[in-house]
DNA sequence: TTAATGCATCGAAATATTTGGATATATCGA
DNA sequence: TCGATATATCCAAATATTTCGATGCATTAA
Protein backbone atom coordinates (compact mmCIF):
# COMPACT_ATOMS: atom_id res chain seq x y z
CA UNK A 1 0.00 0.00 0.00
CA UNK A 2 2.82 2.41 0.67
CA UNK A 3 1.03 5.23 2.13
CA UNK A 4 2.52 8.32 2.33
CA UNK A 5 2.61 9.63 6.15
CA UNK A 6 2.57 14.07 6.48
CA UNK A 7 4.64 15.52 9.26
CA UNK A 8 0.97 16.12 11.47
CA UNK A 9 0.73 12.28 11.39
CA UNK A 10 4.21 11.44 12.46
CA UNK A 11 4.01 13.66 14.98
CA UNK A 12 0.49 12.16 16.10
CA UNK A 13 1.92 8.23 15.83
CA UNK A 14 5.12 9.20 17.82
CA UNK A 15 3.60 10.70 20.52
CA UNK A 16 1.04 8.21 20.25
CA UNK A 17 4.13 5.65 21.13
CA UNK A 18 5.50 8.42 23.61
CA UNK A 19 4.17 6.64 27.05
CA UNK A 20 5.01 3.52 28.76
CA UNK A 21 1.47 1.95 29.13
CA UNK A 22 0.65 2.74 25.39
CA UNK A 23 3.93 0.50 24.38
CA UNK A 24 3.15 -2.29 26.79
CA UNK A 25 -0.18 -2.33 25.37
CA UNK A 26 0.99 -2.48 21.80
CA UNK A 27 3.27 -5.28 22.98
CA UNK A 28 -0.04 -6.98 24.45
CA UNK A 29 -1.98 -6.88 20.94
CA UNK A 30 1.38 -7.41 19.25
CA UNK A 31 1.43 -11.16 21.05
CA UNK A 32 -1.92 -12.21 20.86
CA UNK A 33 -2.01 -14.62 18.05
CA UNK A 34 -6.04 -13.48 17.64
CA UNK A 35 -6.85 -10.08 18.22
CA UNK A 36 -7.53 -8.46 22.04
CA UNK A 37 -10.10 -7.31 23.92
CA UNK A 38 -10.08 -4.61 26.08
CA UNK A 39 -10.96 -6.04 29.03
CA UNK A 40 -8.14 -8.34 29.06
CA UNK A 41 -5.80 -4.73 28.41
CA UNK A 42 -7.81 -3.50 31.92
CA UNK A 43 -6.58 -6.68 33.78
CA UNK A 44 -2.95 -5.97 32.85
CA UNK A 45 -2.74 -2.68 34.47
CA UNK A 46 -3.47 -0.93 37.27
CA UNK A 47 -5.53 1.31 35.31
CA UNK A 48 -8.70 2.26 35.62
CA UNK A 49 -11.12 1.33 32.72
CA UNK A 50 -11.40 5.06 31.70
CA UNK A 51 -7.68 5.64 31.62
CA UNK A 52 -7.24 2.39 29.34
CA UNK A 53 -9.82 3.47 26.74
CA UNK A 54 -7.94 6.89 26.81
CA UNK A 55 -4.81 5.12 26.10
CA UNK A 56 -6.01 2.57 23.55
CA UNK A 57 -8.32 6.02 21.61
CA UNK A 58 -4.72 7.54 21.31
CA UNK A 59 -3.21 4.75 19.59
CA UNK A 60 -6.49 4.05 17.33
CA UNK A 61 -6.56 8.16 16.42
CA UNK A 62 -2.95 7.32 15.40
CA UNK A 63 -3.94 4.61 13.07
CA UNK A 64 -1.50 2.76 15.21
CA UNK A 65 -4.37 0.02 16.34
CA UNK A 66 -7.65 -0.81 13.91
CA UNK A 67 -10.89 -1.03 16.46
CA UNK A 68 -13.92 -3.95 15.15
CA UNK A 69 -16.66 -4.01 17.17
CA UNK A 70 -17.78 -7.50 18.04
CA UNK A 71 -21.10 -7.49 19.98
CA UNK A 72 -20.26 -6.28 23.43
CA UNK A 73 -16.63 -6.37 22.76
CA UNK A 74 -14.31 -4.93 20.52
CA UNK A 75 -10.95 -6.32 18.84
CA UNK A 76 -7.85 -4.39 18.49
CA UNK A 77 -4.95 -5.71 15.71
CA UNK A 78 -2.38 -3.42 15.23
CA UNK A 79 -2.01 -1.35 11.65
CA UNK A 80 1.06 -2.89 10.45
CA UNK A 81 0.33 -0.78 6.87
CA UNK A 82 0.73 2.52 9.42
CA UNK A 83 3.68 1.17 10.94
CA UNK A 84 5.49 0.29 7.74
CA UNK A 85 4.79 3.97 6.67
CA UNK A 86 6.32 5.04 9.50
CA UNK A 87 8.93 3.14 9.39
CA UNK A 88 9.82 4.20 5.70
CA UNK A 89 9.40 7.87 7.13
CA UNK A 90 12.12 6.85 9.96
CA UNK A 91 14.73 5.35 7.05
CA UNK A 92 15.38 8.70 6.05
CA UNK A 93 17.23 9.38 9.27
CA UNK A 94 18.99 5.94 9.64
CA UNK A 95 20.24 4.04 7.02
CA UNK B 1 26.32 -1.89 16.22
CA UNK B 2 22.51 -3.34 16.42
CA UNK B 3 22.30 -2.03 20.23
CA UNK B 4 18.85 -3.07 21.71
CA UNK B 5 16.95 -0.52 23.28
CA UNK B 6 14.62 -0.90 26.70
CA UNK B 7 11.53 0.21 26.38
CA UNK B 8 11.83 3.12 28.09
CA UNK B 9 14.35 4.36 26.02
CA UNK B 10 11.44 3.58 22.87
CA UNK B 11 9.52 5.82 24.70
CA UNK B 12 11.83 8.84 24.98
CA UNK B 13 12.78 8.57 21.57
CA UNK B 14 8.86 8.76 20.58
CA UNK B 15 8.22 11.28 22.83
CA UNK B 16 11.13 13.15 21.45
CA UNK B 17 9.93 12.73 17.85
CA UNK B 18 6.13 13.50 18.74
CA UNK B 19 6.39 17.37 18.89
CA UNK B 20 6.37 19.22 15.27
CA UNK B 21 9.30 21.70 16.39
CA UNK B 22 11.30 18.45 16.87
CA UNK B 23 10.60 16.87 13.55
CA UNK B 24 11.33 19.68 11.94
CA UNK B 25 14.70 19.83 13.59
CA UNK B 26 15.40 16.59 12.89
CA UNK B 27 15.01 17.22 9.06
CA UNK B 28 16.92 20.49 8.83
CA UNK B 29 19.75 18.60 10.31
CA UNK B 30 18.99 15.70 7.88
CA UNK B 31 18.85 17.54 4.62
CA UNK B 32 22.40 19.66 6.00
CA UNK B 33 25.62 17.71 3.92
CA UNK B 34 27.51 18.69 7.25
CA UNK B 35 26.34 18.78 10.66
CA UNK B 36 24.16 22.17 11.72
CA UNK B 37 24.59 24.71 14.14
CA UNK B 38 21.93 26.34 16.73
CA UNK B 39 21.70 29.36 15.30
CA UNK B 40 20.49 28.15 11.56
CA UNK B 41 18.13 26.22 13.69
CA UNK B 42 16.86 29.26 15.83
CA UNK B 43 16.56 31.46 12.42
CA UNK B 44 14.08 28.89 10.55
CA UNK B 45 11.39 29.00 13.62
CA UNK B 46 9.62 31.74 15.35
CA UNK B 47 10.51 30.21 18.35
CA UNK B 48 13.06 31.99 21.37
CA UNK B 49 16.77 30.68 21.73
CA UNK B 50 15.55 29.02 24.97
CA UNK B 51 13.02 26.91 23.41
CA UNK B 52 15.35 25.97 20.50
CA UNK B 53 18.02 24.78 22.95
CA UNK B 54 15.05 23.01 24.94
CA UNK B 55 13.86 20.89 21.86
CA UNK B 56 17.65 19.94 20.71
CA UNK B 57 18.47 19.30 24.38
CA UNK B 58 15.58 16.60 24.03
CA UNK B 59 16.60 15.23 21.15
CA UNK B 60 20.20 15.27 22.53
CA UNK B 61 18.85 13.07 26.04
CA UNK B 62 17.01 10.93 23.69
CA UNK B 63 20.04 10.33 21.67
CA UNK B 64 18.62 11.01 18.29
CA UNK B 65 21.38 13.92 18.00
CA UNK B 66 25.03 13.91 18.54
CA UNK B 67 26.65 17.03 19.33
CA UNK B 68 29.81 18.50 18.64
CA UNK B 69 31.28 21.36 20.51
CA UNK B 70 32.95 23.92 17.82
CA UNK B 71 34.45 26.56 19.66
CA UNK B 72 30.86 28.91 20.03
CA UNK B 73 29.56 26.61 17.71
CA UNK B 74 27.93 23.48 18.18
CA UNK B 75 27.27 21.10 15.99
CA UNK B 76 24.24 18.44 15.53
CA UNK B 77 24.17 15.31 13.89
CA UNK B 78 21.65 12.38 12.83
CA UNK B 79 22.48 9.40 15.67
CA UNK B 80 22.11 7.22 12.52
CA UNK B 81 22.50 4.10 14.72
CA UNK B 82 19.99 4.77 17.34
CA UNK B 83 17.11 5.44 14.51
CA UNK B 84 18.46 1.89 12.91
CA UNK B 85 17.97 0.73 16.51
CA UNK B 86 14.57 2.20 16.64
CA UNK B 87 13.45 1.06 13.30
CA UNK B 88 14.39 -2.44 14.12
CA UNK B 89 12.09 -2.53 17.18
CA UNK B 90 9.24 -1.04 15.70
CA UNK B 91 9.47 -3.27 12.91
CA UNK B 92 8.34 -6.17 15.46
CA UNK B 93 4.75 -4.68 14.64
CA UNK B 94 5.05 -4.06 11.18
CA UNK B 95 6.42 -6.70 8.31
C1' DT C 1 -38.07 -6.34 29.89
C1' DT C 2 -34.51 -5.97 33.22
C1' DA C 3 -29.93 -6.50 35.07
C1' DA C 4 -25.29 -6.96 34.02
C1' DT C 5 -21.31 -6.41 30.98
C1' DG C 6 -18.01 -3.93 27.89
C1' DC C 7 -16.54 0.14 26.37
C1' DA C 8 -16.77 5.35 25.50
C1' DT C 9 -17.23 9.95 27.10
C1' DC C 10 -17.45 13.85 30.35
C1' DG C 11 -15.57 16.75 33.91
C1' DA C 12 -12.18 17.90 37.08
C1' DA C 13 -7.84 17.33 39.59
C1' DA C 14 -2.99 16.12 39.34
C1' DT C 15 1.00 16.17 36.67
C1' DA C 16 4.01 17.12 32.73
C1' DT C 17 5.42 19.78 28.78
C1' DT C 18 6.19 23.95 26.26
C1' DT C 19 7.52 28.53 26.05
C1' DG C 20 10.12 32.81 26.72
C1' DG C 21 12.73 36.23 29.55
C1' DA C 22 16.63 36.67 32.29
C1' DT C 23 20.93 35.19 33.23
C1' DA C 24 25.20 32.26 33.07
C1' DT C 25 29.16 30.45 30.63
C1' DA C 26 32.36 29.85 27.10
C1' DT C 27 34.61 31.49 23.05
C1' DC C 28 35.78 34.63 19.53
C1' DG C 29 37.19 39.17 17.43
C1' DA C 30 38.92 43.75 18.03
C1' DT D 1 41.02 42.99 28.03
C1' DC D 2 36.33 44.00 26.53
C1' DG D 3 32.27 43.54 23.93
C1' DA D 4 29.76 40.52 21.04
C1' DT D 5 28.21 35.91 19.82
C1' DA D 6 26.59 31.00 20.58
C1' DT D 7 24.50 28.08 23.51
C1' DA D 8 22.71 26.38 28.07
C1' DT D 9 20.17 26.82 32.25
C1' DC D 10 16.81 28.71 35.63
C1' DC D 11 12.33 30.24 36.64
C1' DA D 12 7.57 30.94 36.09
C1' DA D 13 3.46 31.21 33.23
C1' DA D 14 0.66 29.04 29.73
C1' DT D 15 -0.83 24.91 27.82
C1' DA D 16 -1.41 19.93 27.28
C1' DT D 17 -1.68 15.26 29.02
C1' DT D 18 -2.85 11.79 32.31
C1' DT D 19 -5.83 9.91 35.48
C1' DC D 20 -10.08 8.58 37.67
C1' DG D 21 -14.98 8.62 39.13
C1' DA D 22 -19.37 9.13 37.34
C1' DT D 23 -22.30 8.45 33.77
C1' DG D 24 -24.00 7.06 29.12
C1' DC D 25 -24.94 3.71 25.62
C1' DA D 26 -25.24 -0.58 23.30
C1' DT D 27 -25.43 -5.50 23.77
C1' DT D 28 -26.11 -9.79 25.90
C1' DA D 29 -28.10 -12.95 29.40
C1' DA D 30 -31.72 -14.08 32.39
Amino acid sequence: MNMKLDLRKIEKISKALGDPYRLKIMELIKQQKCALQCSSIIDTFELSQSTVSHHVKQLIDADLLIAEKDGRHVNYQVNKEVFDSYIKYLRNFGN
